[in-house]
DNA sequence: AATCGCGCCTGACGGC
DNA sequence: TGCCGTCAGGCGCGAT
C-alpha cells in the first residue's frame, strides 16, 4: 500500500481525531510484527499520555506525548483504520488503540497488516535523533527549504547504480517509493536504468520538480489505489486513475503511443516509454 | 564503499 | 472447482 502520499494521507486523518486526545487502552494481538513490539516499553511512553503531536518522518508516522514517540510502519500492506469500537473486525488487526476525547465519544485506531512487513515500535525524545530508524534517512522531498535537484546531483556523483535504485534509496531522498519513482521518471524523461551518476544537474532540477509534483498530486487526491489502499476513515483514494506508466506495460504511453515497457530494475518492476525517456 | 539479490509474509490473480 | 506459480506499494541483511 503505502507510498510517502499514503501515508502523509493517514497522518491527516489520524491526527484529526489524536491530536490533543488521550491514549486510553493499547491492546496488541501479536508480539511481533517486521520486528518484535517492545510492548511493555510501548505502554510506558504511550499509553495514558496525552498526544501532543502527529506527524510524518518518511514512510513512519508519530505519535508524540509527552513521554515519547510512537511509531507505525505499514510495510507493504499495512492499513490503519479509524473506528468507533475496538472490536477486531479484520483478519490480521495487530493492535488497538483507544483514544479519548472530551468532545465526543472514544475513537479506535486499528493496525492492520497482513504480510507484517511493518513496524510497531517507540523511543523517548532523547532517542529520535539517533533512533536507528531515523537516522540515516534522506530528506523530505516536500519540504521547501532546500534544493532537492542539486542535493540529488551532488549525492549521485560518481555513483554507477541506475538512476531510479538510487531515487528508491531513503539514504538518498525519503518516501519515492516504486510507483512514484516510475511516474517521475517518465514525467522527467529519464531513463530508469540509466546511471545515476551521468545525469546533469539540469535534468535532477526537472526530476526534484516532478517528484514534488506527483507526490503532491497523490496527497491531493487522498493517495493512490491498488488493491487495497484505503485512507483512516474508510474511503478509497482515486489517484491509480492518473498515473501514466506504473502498471500500463503493454498499453499506449499517453504522450506518443508507443508501448509503455516492463523491466525489472533492482528486482523491482519498472515501468516507461523508450521514446520520451532517455 | 557501493551495489545487488534475497528473504521476510499473506493474498490475489491467471493458467491449466 | 482447485492447485500452482507469480506477483505485490518496503526494507534490511549478507555476499561480492
Amino acid at each position: 500500500m503505502p507510498e510517502l502520499p499514503e501515508v502523509e494521507t493517514v497522518k491527516r486523518a489520524v491526527s484529526l481525531v489524536a491530536l490533543g486526545g488521550k491514549v486510553g487502552a493499547v491492546q496488541f494481538h501479536r508480539e511481533d510484527l517486521r520486528d518484535p513490539i517492545p510492548i511493555e516499553r510501548f505502554q510506558s511512553l504511550v499509553s495514558n499520555q496525552i498526544i501532543t503531536d502527529v506527524t510524518r518522518r518518511s514512510k513512519y508516522m508519530i505519535l508524540t506525548t509527552s513521554a515519547g514517540h510512537a511509531i507505525f510502519h505499514l510495510g507493504m500492506s499495512g492499513r490503519i483504520l479509524i473506528l468507533d469500537s475496538d472490536q477486531i473486525e479484520q483478519k490480521h488487526t495487530h493492535m488497538v488503540m483507544a483514544i479519548e476525547r472530551k468532545d465526543y465519544a472514544a475513537k479506535f485506531l486499528h493496525f492492520i497488516d497482513p504480510r507484517r512487513f511493518g513496524r510497531i515500535t517507540c523511543c523517548t525524545h532523547e532517542e529520535k535523533n539517533s533512533f536507528s530508524l531515523f537516522r540515516d534517512l534522506g530528506p523530505e522531498p516536500l519540504e521547501h527549504d532546500f534544493d532537492l535537484g542539486k542535493h540529488l546531483w551532488r549525492k549521485s556523483r560518481k555513483r554507477s547504480q541506475s538512476c531510479k535504485a538510487f531515487l528508491m534509496d531513503s539514504r538518498n531522498v525519503v518516501g519515492v517509493g516504486n510507483i512514484y519513482a516510475n511516474e517521475a521518471l517518465f514525467r522527467a524523461g529519464i531513463l530508469p536504468e540509466k546511471a545515476a551518476g551521468a545525469i546533469s544537474l539540469s535534468r535532477y532540477r526537472l526530476l526534484a520538480t516532478e517528484i514534488v509534483s506527483v507526490l503532491n498530486a497523490a496527497i491531493q487526491s487522498g493517495g493512490t489505489t491498488l488493491r487495497d489502499f484505503f485512507n483512516a476513515l474508510g474511503k478509497p483514494g482515486y489517484f491509480a486513475i492518473n498515473l501514466a506508466v506504473y502498471g500500463r506495460n503493454g498499453q499506449p504511453c499517453l504522450v506518443c503511443n508507443n508501448p509503455i515497457l516492463l523491466q525489472r530494475i533492482v528486482g523491482r518492476s519498472t515501468f516507461y516509454c523508450l521514446s520520451c525517456q532517455h
